[in-house]
DNA sequence: ACCTGAACACCGTTCAAGT
DNA sequence: ACCTGAACACCGTTCAAGT
């Protein structure tokens, strides 16, 4: 019993939303999205499947909330001091290591680019356009340009998400190679050209081209 | 029985792997995606749940079976006598038009962009970006960032895709506006300017100017 | 206010049994 | 070869009952 009854005692394992979301991105991170059932939630807390639902809405809501857990570290963490390109550049970076580092943010973004995590990127990188100095309605061509970029990874690894672990992940890779070389070499033959050039190919590096794309665009069209 | 024993019978009503797709197709279309379970799907079929396991691996495969077919009528109807830029566009906006009218397949093709449905989208917009005449290392880059306009849209369209009717669509879309204004009118400045411009805007034209964007963006870069 | 955990209403997938 | 449909092993979510 607490002394003070006024101030609440709170137990260390008390359920909180915040611990719900914590458990959630390590289970998440250790075995995918398909691991991350109410039920072993509810263990790994030590709780009842039920309660989770006093905290959090439902299931969508609780990944919707891990996603903004780590985008929004990830988007507090990026200081701008630099022009716009560049803090462009570092923004749509910092978005490209959080889904490498946690795919299934990548399934979670494509999935709902309108939820809050998405909302955040977009914050971030749009301030950064207006900075830039084009016209209003530009505006929304650029910044949806450039979350494509985000989008675009993201959906990239959106399937490698639902497998549970590295190895089996790299498997899936040299999988999808492997359909690739099988292609029809007629009907498929620029894909399996990109096939040749994949083994080599730097996920960063190519994320960065593209974004570098868009930026000579808005370049060329507005300056 | 039939009297020529060679040619089998073909009862106009037996399972295969294409009306099992055709009528797939018809639940999304109507009620989501949501609705595709497989007990549905063998209701509507006449049949047993299991049958339609000998024909398609998987919800997963049936689901790309189910894209893979309307994105294949649509890149088939793309004729190419214009100049790559302007085919470019063209392919795109079938994409678009798939998507839009097929929200489903928003979901199914940011959820994994390498199934085959992207990959003949890829194919289609691969082969006029090499009639630009580009380096080599260059090709890589463009079509994945004409590529991330494409997985763009699917992923706008992906939320949608889980509710049933357009009228809950748009009553959907009405609620994401509704989200975006009592975001906090400091920290989200960017994102609150872009909704005050939401309602007059046009998915479609605003598609064709982020692959505009991208289109200038390889001109500048690499003529 | 917050938590428990059994119960409900579903799923995808399998498989012995049929034709 | 192809189809049937009950059975299995799960889900997310709800809710009466507890503290």
């Amino acid at each position: 019993m607490p002394f003070n009854s006024q101030r609440a005692e709170r137990r260390t394992d008390a359920l909180s939303k915040a611990r719900i979301v914590e458990a959630a991105i390590q289970i998440l991170d250790a075995d995918g999205e398909g691991a991350l059932t109410f039920r072993a939630l509810a263990t790994r807390l030590a709780t009842g499947s039920g309660a989770i639902y006093w905290h959090v809405a439902d299931r969508q809501a609780l990944l919707a909330a891990a996603a903004d857990h780590i985008i929004a570290g990830v988007m507090s963490e990026v200081t701008m001091r630099s022009k716009p390109q560049d803090a462009i550049r570092t923004i749509a970076l910092g978005a490209f290591d959080a889904i490498y580092a946690h795919p299934w943010i990548g399934a979670q973004l494509s999935g709902d680019p309108w939820q809050h995590a998405v909302l955040r990127i977009m914050e971030s990188i749009g301030r950064q356009v207006q900075l830039l100095g084009m016209p209003e309605a530009a505006l929304f061509n650029a910044t949806t340009a450039l979350m494509n970029c985000v989008l675009g990874v993201a959906a990239q690894h959106a399937a490698a998400a639902r497998l549970p672990r590295n190895t089996e992940r790299s498997a899936h890779l040299t999988a999808i190679a492997e359909g690739w070389a099988l292609l029809d070499p007629l009907e498929y033959s620029f894909v399996r050209r990109l096939a040749a050039q994949l083994p080599g190919h730097d996920d960063r590096e190519q994320f960065l081209a593209g974004v570098n794309l868009v930026l000579a665009g808005i370049q060329s069209i507005w300056f």
